[in-house]
DNA sequence: GTACGTGCAAATGATTTGCGTTAAG
DNA sequence: CTTAACGCAAATCATTTGCACGTAC
């Protein structure tokens, strides 16, 4: 599903492929130290703002923790748990949730829906265990 | 319900009582703006620490936007429409959601949860008319 | 009396912006 | 070609921290 209004610069495909590989919730910071490995003169602000371009688009999605923008090429609906302490995200799913999450999302008045996020927030159990 | 271990300074006191009156879902510029009115000399860095200690001891909720902070005292469990052109925040309130989230979140696994935060983003009608 | 809170200013960290140069379509 | 994107460095903005002093309990 490409899209026909995005220019395919070679810097979009690294961080597009980067987060295709990538297990997990990477920081900006993340994609810029992976991407770098091929594309040795990107800069930090490119990366800025690809990703801002990108989730805007829709191509992939934002997560914000404690004031950190992550991302994710996992358009699926999900969820997430995150983890106050360590900050560790995981997804999690609930089709049940999921889809009661839509319908209310579309019977919202005045209001053009774009996303529902939800987010569990909590402790993970390694940092329980301390 | 007074926490036996918290100090209700005069900067507690006031922060909350701010809270409480506002409508909305204040930044902490928006909080130290308002009580500065009463307590001229407060520091911002107080508002800080505060904000972030009263939310820690569950006494205020912290709102997420876009990496910014924001609070409000409303501590039954509702959800946020949150406008991605101008930020605008509203509370939205869906007693079936609310169940089914405290349920799925009662049940996950190696998760100590703490809250489930549903946040639904879209255009606000007024962006949308522009 | 003592530990915790406060005010202030400086530091940090994430993100954005301005500008001259480069490349995608 | 022409417009959008890039790289770089500087700027901005939210938030945190170190430290000397003050106050709640």
């Amino acid at each position: 599903m490409k899209h026909a209004d995005i220019k395919y610069t070679n810097q979009r495909v690294e961080i597009l492929d980067f987060l295709g590989d990538f297990q997990g919730h990477p920081t900006v910071e993340d994609v810029y130290e992976g991407v770098r490995q091929k594309l040795t003169r990107i800069s930090k602000a490119t990366v800025y703002n690809n990703l801002k371009f990108l989730a805007e688009k829709g191509l992939i999605k934002e997560v914000n923790v404690k004031g950190v923008s992550r991302f994710e090429s996992n358009l699926m609906p999900h969820h997430h748990t995150i983890c106050i302490k360590c900050g560790e995200i995981k997804d999690y799913e609930s089709e049940q949730l999921s889809d009661l999450t839509m319908e209310v999302a579309e019977n919202i008045d005045d209001f053009t829906i774009r996303s529902a996020d939800v987010n569990f927030l909590g402790v993970c159990k390694k940092c329980m265990e301390e």
